[in-house]
DNA sequence: ACGGTTACTGTAAACGGTTACAGAAAAAAC
DNA sequence: GTTTTTTCTGTAACCGTTTACAGTAACCGT
């Protein structure tokens, strides 16, 4: 057996077909014409010979490697899937690939950064801990990125698509405090610099406010927007022998809800009638969690769409009139909070 | 502004440090000695240069793409969140990138496939739909596979990572029966396909044909492991008027069970005392839905750990002893069976 | 002092495509 | 019937690495 290239490359197409490689690749790309009698004599040896054309080689010679990468911090969170879901369906309708890294602190210095301009056509980043100088360096070459559910920093202009946080989380603190009559209302934070919960917090406060309840520190929790973690830091601080009085959590999103839930059912607590609970994001079990979890629908799916469209935008040097596209939310109200259902 | 190669190259490196491009390649490869003072003048250049070497001249010299794919059906199950979150921990760790495509029709006769040896060093494939020959003719070649989810047709030996489907699931027929007295038990089908939908078929007709239950063909939906494709066949089935009579169902998966209570609960149905509902897979959700769900706990993210694992065995030309693994399950028993949580 | 390793380095040929350039033949324009 | 354009094709350089081959210098044992 031959151990060396059980591949067949375009020079075999080309001699089996009697053409030159260039016609080959001309045919393959579509981007000169070729007589339809050797298309048609390709298309059969290309078939017959199971050609496929090495990435690899396309990539260096046309500087184009037909991969998108998506930067993102872990997996961990359901939220994911639909985010996926949205870009994949893009990318596939375009042909391209989908390469997926999760970042980490090391990205940063480190000399093989797993996804960049070496590597990909354009990027995809959901990353908090990806601060702004890293944005900035990473922009700096003019390479395509397109940010999910962060805006960029003020000096850089990348696209960026998220979701309205501020005014929905204000009319949702809005609903606890005057509709249940809620005033020690929890706040879970997400991720240290994760925009979301940084707005999201923004409107508990100006809600609270508004409201004339005052702020108080010891209502803020960090749940890092995962279950495990969530569940963990609520325990802990139900467990607590002093623990402060409160009669409703925000958990930041769907999935703290999630830990939030178990803990306060394992320490006996009702919800909604001793604590209302509600998270963000209305992901698929949201509806059927006990209770069903009052919640902020967010378009996650179109968010991953159209931070693909906006990437494809930039490739193909389209145009876009705004920068920044802040998809609308909508708050969904079931039991949790207090409501009927 | 030059439009051409923003991008350093290995030649302005070794340029710079005074060296053949042959030198900085070993030194970046680690693959032959370097002398202490160009290695020191190496590290200088390349981080004063930013140098990251071009992915795709590495790949088409080196003959390996340092790339897994990921080939899947579709991305709208919870599902895959563990199973990524798995596979993608022992990638990092190997400094491989990972690329996920979705499997459709036109993969088969298409002649671009989206992954494959032109692309990757290897495959995951998770994907029903792909039938016995696919797998034949993929694995032609001796390509690196693993399947997950999926054990190999009796001709071909890839390497496989399943779970433990058939006996569980007659215990928890088993359990809807003796325990809590069910006998007209429906059944929700996977994707026509899907490996894990036919064993848990047949461990519930093991189950039923043991306890003397006859089988009955109108208990059988389709949930395609789905929510809503379960939500809208459960739907469906409640609101026709001559409806069978059932006192139980098992969902398929914990997603096509939030599917089937939003029925349930939207006709009037109570769970459990009216029906019983079971899913698998004890996606993080299930505790909290309602009613908590009684499900199987398949250790999904191990899954994806151990089958990357068993892919870089390949790679790296190990051997395993056992060319299936087949992870143990294990009944969570929760509220939605009839069990008292 | 001498042959044999060992440590390090460079030259140049792949790897498998794309594409600028050039040219021939056929079609269109005059 | 010539000129011009259009359609189609081939030759060969290039994309940025790796690596076989070859070679030099230092080290080692005797």
């Amino acid at each position: 057996m031959t151990r060396r290239s059980s591949s067949v490359t375009i020079r075999d197409v080309a001699r089996q077909a009697g053409v030159s490689v260039a016609t080959v690749s001309r045919y393959i790309n579509q981007n000169a014409p070729v007589s339809p009698e050797v298309a048609e004599r390709l298309d059969k040896v290309m078939t017959e010979l199971r050609y496929v054309p090495h990435a690899a080689a396309r990539h260096l010679a046309s500087r184009k490697t037909r991969v998108v990468g998506l930067l993102l911090n872990n997996l961990h969170n359901d939220f994911f899937v639909p985010l996926l879901n949205g870009i994949e369906a893009v990318i596939r309708q375009k042909g391209y690939n989908l390469i997926v890294a999760t970042y980490h602190e090391d990205y940063r210095n480190q000399m093989n950064p797993p996804i960049g301009p070496h590597n990909t056509d354009g990027l995809l980043v959901f990353a908090d801990g990806l601060f702004d100088e890293d944005l900035a360096s990473m922009n700096a070459s003019g390479f395509p990125m397109v940010l999910v559910h962060r805006t960029p920093p003020p000096s850089l202009s990348i696209p960026s698509v998220t979701v309205e946080n501020v005014e929905i989380t204000h009319k949702l603190v809005d609903h606890l405090i005057q509709v249940h009559g809620r005033r020690r209302i929890m706040f879970l934070r997400g991720p240290v610099h994760q925009e979301d919960s940084a707005r999201r917090e923004m409107g508990y406060k100006a809600a609270l406010q508004a409201n004339g309840i005052p702020f108080d520190e010891n209502l803020i929790l960090s749940g890092d927007f995962e279950r495990d973690i969530a569940y963990q830091v609520m325990d802990r601080f139900l467990g607590n022998g002093n623990r402060v009085a409160f009669d409703a959590v925000f958990t930041g999103d769907d999935d703290a809800a999630i830990g939030v839930l178990r803990a306060l059912h394992q320490h006996g607590l009702k919800v909604p009638e001793d604590v209302a609970v509600i998270g963000f994001d209305d992901l698929g079990f949201a509806p059927f969690l006990n209770p069903p979890l009052t919640t902020v629908r967010a378009p996650t799916e179109s968010v991953g769409r159209i931070a693909a469209e906006r990437l494809f935008g930039l490739l193909e040097n389209r145009q876009f009139d705004e920068e920044v596209v802040v998809l609308p939310t909508e708050i969904i109200f079931r039991r949790s909070c207090g409501c009927s259902y």
